[in-house]
DNA sequence: GCTGCAATTAACTACCTAGTGAGTTAAGCC
DNA sequence: GGCTTAACTCACTAGGTAGTTAATTGCAGC
């Protein structure tokens, strides 16, 4: 907390051990989004942010704590947006339509957030798994949906016979695909999945799918 | 000369050409699907197949090549898959069920390939964008779809505004975040989304979901 | 059995890359 | 001012890494 920052010096940068440390981690989010694990290059992230290499093993330790720094704070960023999910004073139907647009709308806002899980995921989650902080998180969207998919049933409304988890799962994969594979998808299909003039036809898309399940016939 | 070694014409692999290429198509796949494309080395897919570098650069002629060739490999493999879809003799709740339920099976057969396909949208697609042979072959299974669709559409049982590549797109979705995001899935929520004893379920889930969607109530 | 060429081998190069050893400087404290 | 130490710099290592040069060998056609 320095009430004043004196002008900066010519030679080296000033020292301010927290404001470093949270550029590596910025700096480290991108590169490693960017390039993958592998391909991210640690002079690389030292240079973007005209430290040096050697800063970035004082705070971190290794490449892999970095990553794994990388992946902690990504996620607590989101289940931080999650605790401000307000949409338990909707009727059952217009909560999880409304729960999916929100999951919809995070998403497209944090593509670089998407690259790092499917970076993870290529890795088989071992960063995460060893990750002490990460998996104490729990998620508020589960207990959200998992209210009200309670009242949905309790009114009679919803059929499927599904938990919070799994309703999860199936909003996060339309959600999730839509943004990580719309490279290949796009080149494959000739169909640009993130086009700004088709997003609301996929985010009803989304809703009208979910509430189909949750709603619709179960008999076979 | 070398007495020590009894079996073989002593010093070097069978000259085979069409062998020997296949082989590293084969193990390449393997490294890229495991390593990412950053991460596989070259050297380690020649060792594993008591080859040298050398003759991956001359078949191959870079890595990036050789990792466009994984992927045109891969892709032609599932075209070619696709081409034996046969079900448009069901009526058309039960054949889109039965084509959704062939792309779970499917990409549960073959995480590799959802890997790679996972990898190749990290590196936004570059190298099927370059690849001549890829964006050549079209889907089989789009136009499957559209007649599926069409078929319903004119009994009156598909309500959905929906096409084959947007409904294609909703598919494999599912299909792809089940086995592509099961680490973070399983590490973050404690839920396996590939354990064999919920394989059924979830295949379930799918249909439902998709003629959920499909013959649902669409008003808002 | 010789020859031309495709297939294969081995030994390189030139650069990259994570990680480190050891010293230097600024800031807070007395 | 002098001391202490966290924050920072610089130069270095040791092993990797894609790609190459050039020589060799087996096989098909003659």
């Amino acid at each position: 907390m320095t009430a004043v920052h004196p002008p900066a010096r010519s030679a080296g940068r000033q020292r301010d051990a927290a404001r470093t440390r949270a550029e590596i981690l910025k700096v480290a989010t991108e590169e490693f989004a960017r390039q993958g694990y592998t391909g991210a290059r640690v002079d690389e992230i030292a240079a973007r942010i005209h430290t040096t290499k050697r800063m970035i093993y004082y705070y971190f330790g290794s490449k892999e704590q970095l990553f794994t720094a990388v992946l902690e704070h990504a996620y607590a960023g989101i289940r931080q947006q999650e605790q401000q999910l307000d949409v338990e004073h909707l009727d059952p139907a217009a909560a999880i339509r409304r729960l999916a647009e929100l999951t919809f709308d995070h998403h497209e806002a944090h593509p670089d957030f998407i690259r790092l899980v499917s970076i993870e995921n290529i890795h088989e989650a071992e960063h995460i798994t060893a990750s002490e902080t990460i998996g104490r998180l729990n998620s508020p969207a589960i207990e959200v949906i998992g209210r009200i998919l309670d009242e949905g049933r309790a009114q009679g409304v919803f059929t499927a016979d599904v938990d919070a988890v799994d309703l999860h799962a199936m909003i996060s994969a339309f959600c999730f695909f839509r943004v990580a594979n719309r490279h290949t998808f796009g080149a494959l299909f000739a169909r640009d999945l993130t086009a700004a003039d088709r997003r609301e036809y996929y985010r009803t898309m989304l809703g009208d799918m979910v509430l189909g399940y949750l709603t619709g016939d179960h008999s076979g």
